[in-house]
RNA sequence: GGCCCAUUCGUCUAGUGGCCUAGGACACCGCCCUCUCACGGCGGCGGCACGGGUUCGAAUCCCGUAUGGGCCUCCA
């Protein structure tokens, strides 16, 4: 039999990242087996459901670059069905009414138990469970009935979730047993915890894709740093393709302790994507993110710049910072300047002559200049480089002067060697 | 409180009884490269929560303790 698995969020709120893994492990299983991965929107309570929130997880999950199958469906759709089968239960006498709820007879002996992908064996003792209510008094069904019918009547072959449903699954499995259905497998994966070692959720440390996205992680990235957070292919394999995931990612390898996000091991992750780009992707993906977060620079430029950061930055989201001097003036600290005002000028002169205005020229004038002063080269550009882009930190001095042009490169010269003496 | 889950370097992990004087990656520290910042190269620091068993032998199996997490909603 195929296998089909589902993610199933509630609209209540955006995806967060712990969810986000979820599905991608979800996904990932699907992708491997030759299966179907489908979209379910857990709307059984309409009075929190946020209407953007649904566009937002689909669109946070394209985004990502998880495609699921068929039609998105809404638990609210089968409404009907749940009252149908709340109430063949109640005639079996499998299920009773309870002051205008109906509730679903656990058993009171034995274990209910089952074999977890990710935990092994795992079972509870059947006088632990209490009776679940299936249809409230006001008539909509619950989770824990509506959610586990659905994934009889979707024939969900894999239910791989959040360990928080732990406790939720030996209801879940009496129910549907009680409706002559075969329960499916069942994976719990851990929780993502945030730096305070406390589980990622909505109501803590939320961190939704949408934030991932316009600090300018990039895509493909993102998924690989989040596969790591539970899962490994072997004792030394980081960097994987989507396709080397969806070919290498087992169930079986799935850790069950919790991890904690890492950051810093993120940002490493997204240089090393970015640095692998060819330049003309990297420089498509940079215009793309920079039109995405409103900056309207001109994009010959930006393309001109992109070679000059590929290698200095690890997130999009540095570049206005890191680059921003190409598009815009720069106000440099005078006290950065400091009676360096002699070698500011001194460059002033030097790169007037420079023709044709290009980086070999730029550099080759520039520690003509440093040689003459007898400055170290670290000496003598550092004025200049606070000059021109304002900062101590930057791209390729040269390169970066070129990209600004002679008449510009002057000007702010000019203008830093004024700054120095006031 | 009850039930359930988890516990290897600061972090993510490899490890399924001998290959482990525990391997890799991020972070950190040092050196090299160098126009800053990065990148890259080399080296270093650092861990099996604790206590009992089982076994010729335990990170690996069992029990207990501790710690963390989850659930115990007519929330999802």
């Amino acid at each position: 039999m195929s296998v089909r698995v589902r993610m199933a969020p509630s609209p209540t709120g955006f995806l967060h990242i712990g969810n986000v893994r979820t599905a991608l492990f979800n996904w990932l299983f699907a992708r491997h087996e030759g299966g179907e991965f489908r979209l379910r929107i857990e709307n059984t309570d309409t009075s929190r459901e946020v209407a953007e929130a649904t566009q937002q997880i689909q669109d946070s999950l394209r985004w990502l670059g998880l495609d699921w199958d068929g039609d998105v469906s809404f638990q609210l759709d089968r409404l009907a069905d749940c009252a149908d089968v709340a109430r063949r239960l109640v005639e079996e006498g499998k299920a009773y009414e309870d002051e205008g709820a109906i509730r679903f007879r656990m058993p009171d002996e034995g274990v209910t138990a089952w074999e977890d992908a990710v935990r092994g064996r795992i079972e509870f003792p059947n006088e632990q469970l209490e009776d679940l209510v299936l249809v409230r008094s006001d008539g909509r069904p619950t989770y824990n009935f509506a959610s586990p019918m659905e994934d009889v009547w979707d024939a969900i072959t894999h239910v791989i979730r959040g360990e928080d449903h732990i406790s939720n699954t030996p209801k879940q499995i009496n129910l549907i047993r009680a409706v002559g259905a075969e329960p499916p497998s069942y994976a719990h994966v851990s929780h993502v915890l945030g730096a305070d070692g406390k589980s990622l959720s909505k109501r803590h440390g939320s961190v939704t894709v949408d934030e991932f996205r316009h600090a300018g992680y990039y895509a493909p990235a993102l998924m690989n740093f989040l596969v790591l957070l539970g899962w490994s292919y072997d004792d030394k394999t980081t960097i994987m393709s989507r396709d080397e995931l969806i070919e290498r990612f087992t169930l079986d390898r799935v850790v069950p302790s919790p991890a904690t996000f890492d950051y810093e091991k993120l940002d490493w992750l997204n240089g090393v994507y970015l640095r692998a780009l060819p330049a003309a992707a990297y420089a498509d993906e940079l215009v793309r993110f920079l039109r995405e977060e409103g900056y309207g620079w001109d994009e010959a430029l930006i393309r001109r710049a992109a070679p000059i950061v590929q290698e200095k930055i690890e997130r999009f989201g540095q570049f206005p910072d890191f680059a921003g001097f190409l598009f815009r003036d720069v106000e440099p600290d005078p006290a950065l300047l400091d009676g360096r005002g002699p070698v500011v000028a001194a460059a002033h002169d030097e790169l007037e002559r420079v023709d044709p205005f290009a980086a070999p020229e730029i550099e080759a004038a520039l520690r003509g200049l440093a040689e003459r002063l007898e400055l170290s080269p670290r000496k003598a550009f550092e004025p200049i480089r606070i000059a021109v882009t304002g900062s101590k930190v930057s791209p390729g001095l040269f390169e970066s002067i070129e990209l600004l042009g002679k008449e510009e490169t002057l000007r702010r010269l000019n203008a830093a060697v004024a700054r120095s003496i006031a």
